[in-house]
DNA sequence: TTATTATATTGCAATATTACGATGAAAGGA
DNA sequence: TCCTTTCATCGTAATATTGCAATATAATAA
């Protein structure tokens, strides 16, 4: 089927899966570790860092900037991408809230 | 193609990226999220508690077993399983580190 | 206007993922 | 032994993802 039943989870649950799923692949990530050093890119500076198409890239930098990781302002002909550092700031603590369950509590078992 | 080129990334974007794949599906999300609630759990349990089928939650739990965020232990018929506590502090380091990585720099551009 | 540059979109092929019915395997109970 | 319970695996259908060539679009330059 392939398709996931999202009705059947939480909207914190999805939320959570859906964050992960856009890190989920590792182009992404050096996107984003790409304009974390920088701090400003345009998308060409990643077809060369990267090294995967041009069309490739700009898929990428969509399913980024549709979570609201990252934001593009146009300047002339290229395109001026960005972390969103506000949204960043919130997936983050999204994040490190379910990754922090561990620490609520002490039981064990196996 | 459907084919993820791994070898043209780091073996840190892998691994982030590898995790993030892991855990970019609620239903494994939910997995965890009841595993660390009652902290020791069975399978049987999560097919009830979930809503998918047995064999749908059973190639769930091996894809969070494959990355080591969960083990089982064989008792009698049934299964125990639950979180790795090493293994999840070890993810969590690797991941918060790259979720940090909007405090290691100040300048700003869009 | 035409050409150039930079990025987005379309279309498609290859492969991966999700889900589940059917079946298998292993342990315990009757 | 045979049955039941519990979970894993196999096989398969439906859909999603990845990657790229070709093409479209938009802004600027000549």
């Amino acid at each position: 089927m392939g398709v996931t039943k999202s009705e059947i989870f939480t909207v914190g649950q999805n939320e959570i899966s859906s964050i992960a799923k856009v890190l989920g692949h590792p182009a992404r990530i050096a996107i984003l570790e790409h304009l974390f050093k920088i701090d400003s890119c345009i998308c060409g500076d990643l077809v060369d860092e990267i090294g995967l198409a041009q069309p490739t890239i700009s898929q990428h930098l969509k399913e980024l900037k549709k979570i609201g990781l990252i934001k593009g302002n146009i300047e002339g002909t290229s395109v001026c991408y960005c972390i969103d550092k506000e949204n960043w700031s919130a997936m983050k603590t999204t994040f490190s809230t379910f990754l922090d369950k561990d620490l609520e509590d002490t039981n064990t078992c196996c």
